[in-house]
DNA sequence: AACACATTTCGGCATCATCGAACGGTGACC
DNA sequence: GGTCACCGTTCGATGATGCCGAAATGTGTT
């Protein structure tokens, strides 16, 4: 790992939690000097990955509009979801969404509308910490790596009452996601709004991401026809993605301590 | 500049242009020793800027779809062209986009979609050669150093046959541009497309990027109206990005050559 | 107008990235 | 099915390069 390549990535993270930062505000963050920050962001902004505005702050450039663009376009699962989750929405009338992993978040790659033609937020590129959504659950029951690295922090974000932050209990909670094939979320990342989602699989039978619906809380639907709905379209994007089976029977034995 | 940041940069921009890259295929475009990129590409894995796919090939990773997310959002030229171009759209019955340079293409940071309803893609985040549209004729024609680095150039990619990439002929047409206040492109990034765009200065009289309509050239409309209101709406946008005048008196003296 | 803060520049030192070569793995072709 | 060739990855020595402290420049404030 190059130590000045994973400085710039950390400042690029830092830019996108805290959107406008000066520099010294940077510094102090990565408890770095105040020169050696400001020699990478001065490549970072050669390139247009970060600007700074007028008043010196730093933020992020249109640099990473670009690359977003094409990772959209060029991504196996995302291609392989479109039509699948295009009739998911269709049929549950709910808004569908699938995210990948990454780190202890997930982030949502594609997102198809609630059919019903209200205006509503894209929510492409939107990252969410994974204990708090049924997509991360989803990924995280069947990832047992993931999982135990997740479960020894204690410090999991808390993003609404309802957000399962307890190790054991989130433990529990994805062993039955491990036994059902499909992981519910309500009211834990967002008040009022619900999921389901079920893993997807590639493969290597690695839990490379999930589809999930996503309902206000007061409409869940007390039917398992929509539960089957999930779970079949996870399936077949899974079968498209080249796994075997679903889920894996290794996943299963080993459980999040393999 | 930080060498190894710049090369990673350099990565990142070479897996936007060719989606997927082998190891040694990223090595052989950048002259560098297969190790050297590997130790980077490794970081950048580890990142989640980059994904290797079950084949070996690298490819651009979620990482960088979180990033453009906070971009679009805390940018502030962005977030003021919102409602304006919204309104341009709505009164001229074209799509509007709004995009910055980005060494010598556009980057298109706001779209708003022809208001007829009919399906359309969306092209935020993408880029194009500046010589070959309309908001990239604006923007060169006010900042003469971008201008001179791009007609210094010999080798301007022809998108379409109608394409200028004679130096001299550009050049006159940024003249003309500075004289209009407007620049315009008639299938010369996209056969059937033409476009109308004027530029957008902040504070500080750069021209920081450029609003424009797109329309069928079939249907290229013949009054003034349509001219007129492009500039209007960057006259607004430049006033609320701090401009004092449009456009600057000083760029409109200096030209090219200053 | 002078201060205080923050960003940027500069140069010496030691670290850290770089590169060539060897290893291990995979797919292709015979 | 076996061998070959290519590709990705690891490893270790070398010296170039990024790192950091301090000084300097610029900016906004009192």
């Amino acid at each position: 790992m190059i130590q000045s390549v994973d400085r710039a990535i950390a400042i690029l993270m830092e830019l996108q939690g805290a959107r406008r930062l000066r520099l010294t505000e940077l510094a102090l963050r990565l408890s770095l000097p105040n020169s050696t920050v400001h020699g990478i962001v001065a490549t970072l902004v050669a390139r247009g990955l970060v600007e700074q505005d007028a008043s010196g702050r730093y933020a992020l450039g249109p640099g990473v509009l670009r690359l977003s663009n094409v990772y959209l376009d060029s991504n196996e699962l995302r291609l392989r979801s479109l039509s699948w989750t295009e009739s998911l929405a269709e049929r549950s009338g709910c808004a569908v969404r699938v995210g990948v992993p990454l780190g202890d978040d997930i982030v949502v790659i594609h997102h198809v509308f609630r059919p019903d033609g209200s205006h509503q937020m894209r929510e492409i590129g939107i990252d969410i910490p994974a204990h708090g959504t049924a997509l991360g659950k989803a990924v995280l029951a069947f990832d047992p790596l993931r999982a135990e690295a997740l479960l020894d922090r204690d410090d999991l974000p808390k993003l609404t009452g309802r957000t399962v932050v307890d190790g054991d209990a989130l433990a529990a909670q994805l062993t039955a996601v491990r036994e059902a094939g499909l992981a519910t979320a309500a009211d834990e990342s967002i008040l009022g709004e619900s999921e389901v989602a079920a893993p997807i699989f590639d493969a290597h039978d690695v839990a490379i991401g999930a589809v999930g619906v996503v309902t206000t809380t007061s409409q869940v639907p007390t039917d398992r026809g929509l539960l089957d709905e999930v779970r079949r379209t996870a399936v077949t994007i899974s079968r498209e993605m080249g796994a075997a089976s679903w889920p894996p029977r290794a996943l299963l034995e080993r459980g999040v301590s393999g």
